[in-house]
DNA sequence: TTGACGTAGTGACACCTTGTCATATATAAT
DNA sequence: ATTATATATGACAAGGTGTCACTACGTCAA
């Protein structure tokens, strides 16, 4: 939630500010990104900062506001194009966050998971239904509208609800642990997350009955 | 990793120290965790620390140890408690937490869950059977060796392994969840955890034959 | 006893951070 | 043209970390 100022500037020194903070946060970690990095990369005065923003993490905020969207637009496509295997399309959407990772240097999309209560920011909200970003709640809302819950053994929304936290836990975890086993190969690291969601999955999905 | 120079000093010089760096890092969270604070309040000049500890991190690492140590020591309590039954004793073992956290208002038992490494740090080597730490090697065992994991439907140590960090991941997250939402009261805290550890219960427990 | 040498103790220092604030400037309104 | 309001700006205070030259100490050899 930027400053009313920060919007009534020009849209070139919008993005050229929002420029600079995502290459300092994809970068660094929160703790160690410094606002006079993005100061000077954006070529505007340090005083003028505190004139758009509260504070570093109120800049953050706004930067994490566009991987959110990313993610949770992200995740209704994969949902979609597994036709509604929730499982599969996490697996899937989850892939391809491990090769992005694997493919950039810094920090990346690590962000995700560099500190606890931005994976908590960005999940949060995917779940809760009364999001008050308009944008994801729609992307939100087609995600979960395709997914196809009797395949699961799930008797109620409220088991469905607890879940969805189970799962994404899981996946929050598990990223965290990639992070920190930087020596794991990308494919060894997939497996890491296959593995665990194949076992909620053997778990999870409905006896056959025959 | 304290230096050599910290072991040598006066027990009496250590404790001090040590006292003084448990009383900052559970008072703030680490990134707020002022040095200049734990020598102030140890009494001791701001050069000595360098000569004792590489730096924050260091030192943090040494305070967390301890805590290491309890967590581990007190689930494999938990698990002898409840005769085996692994989820149960997860579960008590977490509302112990819980209650603590309650009960302590700085940040306490919160550094737990306070930095994503931070629990990768205590929980990572509670899995690993190779373990340097000769004390907490043998409370996992005893841990370990106490559960009963043909009540579950796991047919291998991969799966069980598997199981363990699905385990930790939710608890992990949930713990996680409980610190940001201060707003929820104790016992829906200790509810949401519960139904989670419940729901996997449901699924991984063996079905019992009639 | 004296000198030398290695280890430990020390605080000033350089260099960084964040957020504030008085002042300067631009823009809008009367 | 004058006033009022909004924005721009860099110097500043207060705090952080890690280093380093210097002092002090204790031990061992001559």
């Amino acid at each position: 939630m930027p400053k009313q100022t920060f919007y009534k500037l020009p849209q070139e020194k919008q993005e050229r500010i929002l420029a600079a903070a995502k290459r300092e946060f994809t970068q660094v970690r929160y703790s160690d990104a410094s606002i006079n990095q993005i100061v000077r990369e954006a070529g505007i005065p340090r005083g003028s900062f505190y004139q758009y923003f509260e504070d570093k993490k109120d800049i953050f905020l706004c930067f994490l506001t566009e991987y959110k969207k990313e993610m949770i637009g992200g995740f209704a496509r994969s949902v979609r194009e597994h036709a509604g295997d929730f499982l599969s399309a996490l697996d899937d959407f989850v892939g391809d966050l491990i090769t992005e990772m694997y493919r950039t240097p810094g920090q990346g999309i690590r962000v995700i998971v560099s500190e606890p209560w931005v994976s908590e920011y960005i999940w949060a909200d995917m779940l809760d239904p009364g999001s008050p970003d308009k944008e994801v709640c729609r992307a939100k809302k087609d995600g979960c509208a395709a997914v196809d819950w009797s395949r699961l053994d799930l008797s109620d929304d409220r088991e469905i609800f607890v879940f969805i936290h189970i799962l994404g836990a899981v996946l929050r975890d598990s990223l965290c642990e990639i992070c920190r086993r930087s020596e794991l190969p990308q494919q060894e690291a997939k497996q890491l997350i296959h593995e665990r969601l194949d076992s909620l999955r053997r778990h999870y999905e409905k006896r056959v009955q025959q």
